[in-house]
DNA sequence: GCGGACTCTCTTTTT
DNA sequence: GAGAGTCCGC
């Protein structure tokens, strides 16, 4: 079944265990068995083994494994995501840092609201602190560690950075909500400075095993570190070369140096790869040897060579999502189900101009990731007066939904109100209660209705299978409110909510508490795992996706569109310098390994993006890809020189030029001859512009 | 408080 | 170029 490397692995005895595991070599495979071994073999109890992953993907897919494998669901093996552990952690102790054990999780949204509220009060302006440039920070952060208390001072146009960290972490506790960052760092808090805690948590696994290791940043690797100090028995499993989230701080040290920090630790090799045809690792390898830094190593193909990869030029994104198309129709006729074939991209925009054409075509894709079911503004309004009519509502959940639909309450009531129910000190619900009962004064007033309805929908919420989902909407007028948008537009929000009560419906099947659907709901966001029911599989459907969320996924046949300078590597890893370009280079390594049989990679020559044009050049990272390797539709050098302009310059197509008040640039195109001659330029900053020869003063860089 | 017109930002990636 | 956020008149 296993390997001897794989066995060596799974079969190690106690101590820390380092497993560097390249792409497709049976990773997965190998904790999974190494659990199975650490039961049947060692005898360790099934619920004394904690296996955490990064992704609710992985984390589903080891558990599936595990029921495999060990049968009877996975035996109490405790498994899940960083996230997803942190926060069943949380819910039993997070009263030790002085939060409910009710709270609730703050989704991106409402913690963009959150600072913009905090900068708003405090008068500082958008253009002096951008609200995403202080959340990252922040996140930054929290993902070393720090909390307001001990982050070194931070200036930032004059503005003190570490005040700001404070008031919205006092904001967050004031409203009962913990960010995506805190459930972690809220642990490792706990861990820290609660010895009693700390304790209780360690002695709660014997083993630990850790998937993709390398995405670990430092208060992941505290947050082990506490959990395994005593026992050691902490198994990594990981590949350097799929470091993919540096941005969230992710730290490749962690696996490079893991055997330096976690002493005498074993380290075992898996190197050979099982997924893809020798020509596609080829290309992997040689995209991935240019990086530095690095474990050397190089994936050996267990498959016999295969077709060779291929590469085309489009001319625009449509021209892209036709020639993608094409492909894709091609190896249907090979026998490729939809659901062997994926579109894998650099950003998630790309999805647009491929869909429409998908659709216009009839192919059938499903997108994974995008704004995520959970993220939906109805989804979000209706889960609100899902939660308050189950009490589990907090005043976040009330704001939002007060005057949907209109109840008269505008900026002012809305104002007047918060200040009511944070002087009132109660949750939420039961303020609402006291409303019902007769107490509400001024604003409050244009509640009352809502409120009453609230516990006469209660009583027979226990009858009902949503828990009083749609009697709520409905009766609320909420669902009218929706009716009220356009046909199309709430048809489409219409089944949102009545997916949502689906979800609802199966949680209580399942004897979800209302609040572990809401924690679910949180952490999952996207609607996939929840599924139970198989009715989206069923489709036989192309797979679009981020190449992040691709990773640890295999396909028979993968597109990567878009590979393109300024897009893979993306313009914001440009600005980075050199570590940004190596992530974005693994991250095309990551998207090759992803196929068994077929890839193709395509750039565009023309690409919109909000509504601007640009003319990118194809990726630095296809010159690591010679003509053996990488089937090329068009030569990489120079594309046909254009006959001699009459420009005593040398000035060409392709030409790297800078121009003394736009900068550097290239060109892309000539017209006309002599004093007409106009050149098309890409700055690298300034944009595209279209200059007379004559007068640009442009000089050949 | 509401609705319409206007301006401006946005999306790199995820929990 | 779209969707959200802001401003203003009603």
């Amino acid at each position: 079944m296993l390997n001897p490397a794989q066995q060596q692995a799974a079969e190690a005895g106690d101590g820390p265990q380092l497993i560097l595991a390249g792409a497709g070599s049976g990773k997965t495979r190998t904790i999974v068995y190494r659990i199975g071994h650490l039961i049947a073999q060692t005898g360790v109890p099934p619920h004394r083994i904690l296996a955490v992953s990064f992704t609710n993907k992985s984390a589903a897919e080891l558990k599936d494994r595990l029921s495999l494998l060990i049968g009877d669901n996975g035996g109490g093996v405790a498994s899940g995501t960083f996230h997803a552990i942190s926060l069943r952690f949380l819910r039993r102790y997070a009263d030790a840092l002085g939060y409910p054990l009710s709270f609730q999780i703050i989704d991106s949204d409402d913690q963009k609201a959150l600072i913009k509220r905090i900068l708003k009060a405090r008068n500082i302006a958008t253009d002096r602190l951008h609200p995403s440039y202080l959340i990252n920070w922040i996140e930054h952060c929290k993902h070393a560690g720090l909390t307001p208390d001990n982050t070194p001072e931070h200036g930032w146009n004059g503005i003190n950075m570490v005040d700001l960290y404070a008031a919205y972490q006092n904001e967050l506790k004031r409203h009962e909500r913990m960010d995506f960052s805190d459930l972690i760092l809220n642990v490792v808090l706990l861990m820290r400075n609660h010895p009693d805690i700390a304790t209780a948590l360690r002695v709660r696994f014997d083993h630990v095993l850790v998937d993709e290791y390398q995405d670990t940043n430092p208060i992941q690797h505290e947050w082990l570190m506490h959990l395994c100090s005593e026992h050691q028995n902490l198994t990594v499993v990981g590949d350097d070369d799929q470091s993919i989230y540096g941005w969230r701080g992710a730290d490749v040290r962690h696996i490079l140096e893991f055997e330096r920090i976690w002493n005498g630790a074993t380290l075992h090799r898996l190197q050979e790869n099982y997924r893809s045809s020798a020509a596609i690792l080829k290309l992997a390898n040689a995209v991935i040897r240019e990086n530095t830094d690095r474990h050397e190593k190089e994936l050996k193909a267990t498959k016999p060579a295969g077709e060779i990869p291929s590469w085309k030029v489009c001319n625009d994104e449509y021209d892209e999502a036709r020639k993608v198309v094409q492909q894709i129709e091609q190896w249907q006729s090979l026998g490729y189900k939809n659901s062997e074939i994926a579109i894998l991209y650099r950003s998630n925009r790309q999805s647009l101009p491929l869909e429409q054409l998908c659709r216009e075509v009839n192919i059938p894709y499903r997108i994974v990731g995008g704004l995520g079911f959970f993220e939906r503004m109805e989804i979000k309004d209706a889960l609100a007066y899902w939660a308050l009519l189950n009490r589990c509502g907090d005043k976040l959940q009330l704001m939002r939904i007060c005057n949907k639909p209109k109840r008269g309450i505008g900026a002012k009531g809305l104002e007047q109100l918060t200040a009511q129910l944070m002087a009132s000190g109660m949750h939420a619900y039961d303020w609402l209660d006291l409303l019902a009962s007769g107490q509400a004064e001024g604003v409050a007033k244009k509640l009352l209705p809502f409120a009453q309805l609230l516990i006469e929908i209660r009583a027979e919420c226990d009858e009902l299978p949503d828990r009083g989902l749609n009697r709520i909407l409905e009766a609320s007028g909420y669902l009218n409110s929706l009716n009220a948008m356009g046909e199309i537009e709430a048809g489409s929000r219409l089944d949102n909510v009545r997916t949502l009560q689906d979800y609802i419906e199966i949680s209580l099947m399942q004897d979800l508490t209302p609040v572990e659907f809401m924690d679910r709901a949180a952490l999952l966001q996207s609607s996939e795992a929840i599924n139970d029911n198989k009715q989206e599989e069923e489709i036989d459907s192309v797979c679009m996706m981020s190449l992040h969320r691709a990773k640890g996924l295999e396909f028979d046949c993968v597109v990567l569109p878009g590979v393109e300078e300024g897009l893979l590597p993306h313009q914001r890893s440009l600005d980075e310098g050199e570590s940004g370009i190596a992530e974005e280079r693994r991250l095309l390594y990551v998207g090759i390994t992803r196929a068994r049989d077929h890839v193709l990679l395509t750039s565009a020559r023309l690409r919109r993006f909000y509504g601007e044009t640009h003319y990118p050049l194809p990726s630095r990272f296809i010159k690591s890809m010679p003509g053996d390797i990488l089937q090329q539709d068009e030569p990489l050098a120079a594309p046909s020189p254009t006959p001699n302009m009459n420009n005593e310059a040398g000035i060409n197509i392709g030409s790297s030029v800078s121009h003394p008040s736009f900068g550097e640039g290239v060109i892309l195109a000539l017209e006309g001859a002599g004093d007409a001659a106009r050149v098309t330029v890409q700055f690298r900053r300034s944009g595209t512009k279209r200059l007379m020869l004559k007068y640009a003063a442009l000089q050949l860089a």
